[in-house]
DNA sequence: TAGATTGTTAATCGATTAACAATC
DNA sequence: TAGATTGTTAATCGATTAACAATC
């Protein structure tokens, strides 16, 4: 029961089953059963009472789960009831694609801060946001009381930002640059590389596809 | 030795060791141990000779591997060493990102032909490529014989796409749409969702951090 | 040669799943 | 009640790692 023993990779899964529920709700269902989100996500249903084990009894036998209740307690679990507040380093094309998909709001996040060193950008709208200038990355943070960023920069310039972004106390980073970050260990990362993904499938592709 | 049996989760290790390696030639690097690319990747030398060990024996006892030489044994693996045609589903915000993202020409992918359903957008050029009608779908990829495709559409459509994609003969999909996709067997899938990212990582903030 | 590092085996560790009592 | 589904235990399965001979 102590959360440190609960295994990282169903910590990663919870999202997902957040993520079904959602899509459940959006359509008006109100109870499911774990057969159901598992048929949806491929995962066995095994899993996903095993999962949810660890954190409570959520369900009812014989009827399953009450969506609203079962969302509700994911969004606890995860922490995503409340709205974080999320600073955004890079607006070029990435960085105005991050900024504009409103998948993040529903997620639980509102980037209430985008920041470039380029000068081109620097005062530019977009979206309600004004780009700020990278030099003042720690004194917004602080203010604004930030502790998650997006790092949406070339590479050559993601570690010198993430070290900006630790420096100024944030303590958890997504970055879209691809290449390992080295960062102290109270700081939670996780990286978005597409390429990696498509490689991983080539392998499986028959050689006459080519 | 028969591919087959090699596990999943060491083929999506196997980009990663390719991306690593591509960094160190591109510093002018010629060698390298099992042990420094697990310190730049967070794993242990062990786990990369064991995974490396599936596909034959690329180092010599005592001086580690030759960077060039494991790198082109890694892209034949993983079949990038010739580049892939690749179709973009979608070109809004984040299918403009995709679209000007280097990385994946680096990776061996050219994107090479951008579809959207929306009129406004029919005709306009991105970079290179003129946006075509996404009823042209089938018609432009197997003219083309473009066997791997990005899905950039909203969640909604997602699996209509992806359907259309089935039926054109694609083989493999990005999807960046927040929802599993119903696909056969047959095809292969990987899906970028960053809010999954983020949800997993706030589990681990402290509450007073909110 | 001595030191370094690979490739591989066997042991360990951890995650998934099968089975089932409890109960709605 | 009978059927359905949960929560949980124990067994199975698979991945990681420790140890080490081989050898550059």
């Amino acid at each position: 029961m102590n959360p440190l023993e609960i295994p990282e990779i169903v910590i990663r899964r919870l999202p997902l089953y957040l993520r079904t529920l959602n899509l459940m709700a959006a359509q008006g269902q109100t109870v499911t059963s774990s057969q159901e989100i598992g048929e949806r996500l491929g995962i066995s249903s095994t899993q996903i009472r095993k999962d949810l084990s660890y954190f409570g009894e959520f369900g009812k036998q014989g009827t399953g789960y009450n969506i609203e209740y079962l969302r509700e307690q994911l969004r606890q679990i995860l922490q995503v009831s409340q709205r974080w507040k999320v600073a955004l380093i890079g607006a070029g094309d990435l960085g105005r694609a991050v900024l504009r998909y409103s998948g993040f709001e529903e997620g639980g996040f509102e980037i209430t801060a985008v920041f470039d060193k380029d000068e081109q950008k620097i005062g530019r709208q977009i979206g309600k946001l004004k780009v700020l200038d990278i030099a003042k990355l720690h004194e917004v943070i602080r203010e604004q009381g930030i502790c998650i960023a997006i790092i949406a920069v070339p590479a050559s310039e993601a570690q010198e930002v993430a070290d900006a972004l630790v420096n100024a106390g944030i303590k958890a980073i997504l970055s879209y640059a691809p290449l390992p970050l080295r960062l102290p260990s109270n700081v939670q990362v996780h990286y978005i590389d597409p390429v990696i993904g498509l490689q991983s499938m080539t392998y499986y592709l028959s050689p006459e596809q080519i």
